[in-house]
DNA sequence: CGGAAAACCGACCGAATCGGTCGGTCGCTC
DNA sequence: GAGCGACCGACCGATTCGGTCGGTTTTCCG
């Protein structure tokens, strides 16, 4: 117990104002949320960040370093549906222990008003490249797969959070993101989305 | 061509503070980013609703009445996949056409930062309660089940918009919040999911 | 115990932003 | 050209913003 206290309570802050800027934006989210979300003062909280900024590098810094380590993982398996199912097992258990990763990672993809932090929509893109969506050529049934299994996964995983039910639900989550990239198809192929099948 | 000009103007500028509203919370918005969705000046935007809270309860009364006959017309169906997949076509139809009204209704479910406002929270759960969900007992799978579907068309329908896809999109989206239900095959059935079935 | 360091807070500041008002311009129709 | 609805730029008081400062509590360690 020497140490490790500070760096838990950052990463728990830093996982909650995750989930706030993903839902509000950075902009607008003040200190003040982000506080009252982690139940610190305003001036606590810059206690462990020195400015707004610093804080919004870190929560940037830390969801990219969680999203690469999973997207590593599962970009390296070959594409197809024993792939998806078990790149959704491990993509579920992130989100469900940090709340607002997903979200966070897929507002860029939704929001019109653009943030220009450098990194921000990157992640969000390579999320949607590792599962095999090529924004380039118009693979449309596949993204709209993938990114309907990330909004459900979004929002599952806030909610869960917000009910304290992380755990229990993760077996539903996880069936219910993969049932999403539709790949109950006993018999018939579908032209682009699922040729290779385990 | 005589003055339904002004209606059309206006239920556009509540579908898109809908949008705003569902995404950053009604208080997080303001109406400069409301005119500027709508392509308007502040002073433009009042000429339309006297007030902030004339434009919340605007828009709210328009989700309320988009979303009461749609859910009217889904609640009325027996419950079992024939009728999931009937009620996700009609569903997505309307959720295409505003974008930001599931996004609307799923927000009080999700957000911890309670909008007093009578009607919000309501809507949402209705949704819920349309799909078959029963918040009192404890039907954990249905709940996130149908959660997820709405996260993922609420997710969809704000890309389509954004991207201007929502007539190419509109099968594909169906399929993956029907499949997100999760109805495998006809013959076999899930554990606990659908026991009341058609 | 004592004392230093870290954690944390209430009160406050200048600047920015908020919702809303006002006077005026534009384009259209009698 | 008078009347009118749609719309805008500039502005107002009030609130909220990010950030600072001085002080108090808690924790750790000898």
């Amino acid at each position: 117990m020497a140490r490790p206290f500070r760096q838990q309570i950052d990463e728990g802050i830093l996982d909650r104002a995750a989930a706030l800027f993903a839902r509000r934006g950075f902009a607008k989210t003040s200190l003040q949320d982000v506080a009252d979300a982690v139940g610190l003062s305003k001036a606590g909280l810059l206690h462990h960040f020195p400015s707004k900024d610093a804080l919004h590098e870190a929560v940037l810094a830390q969801a990219e370093a969680q999203a690469r380590g999973v997207l590593d993982e599962v970009g390296s398996m070959p594409l197809g549906a024993a792939r998806d199912r078990r790149a959704v097992e491990v993509v579920v258990d992130v989100a469900l222990a940090h709340p607002g990763l997903v979200a966070l990672m897929l507002a860029p993809v939704l929001q019109a008003d653009a943030e220009p932090v450098p990194g921000a929509g990157t992640s969000g893109a390579a999320a949607l490249e590792a599962f095999g969506v090529d924004l380039e050529t118009s693979d449309a049934e596949r993204l709209v797969r993938v990114l309907g299994a990330l909004g459900a996964l979004a929002v599952l995983s806030l909610a869960a959070h917000h009910e304290n039910q992380t755990t229990t639900w993760r077996a539903h989550v996880a069936a219910t993101c993969f049932d999403a990239l539709g790949h109950r198809r006993p018999g018939a192929a579908l032209p682009s989305s699922d040729q290779v099948e385990a």
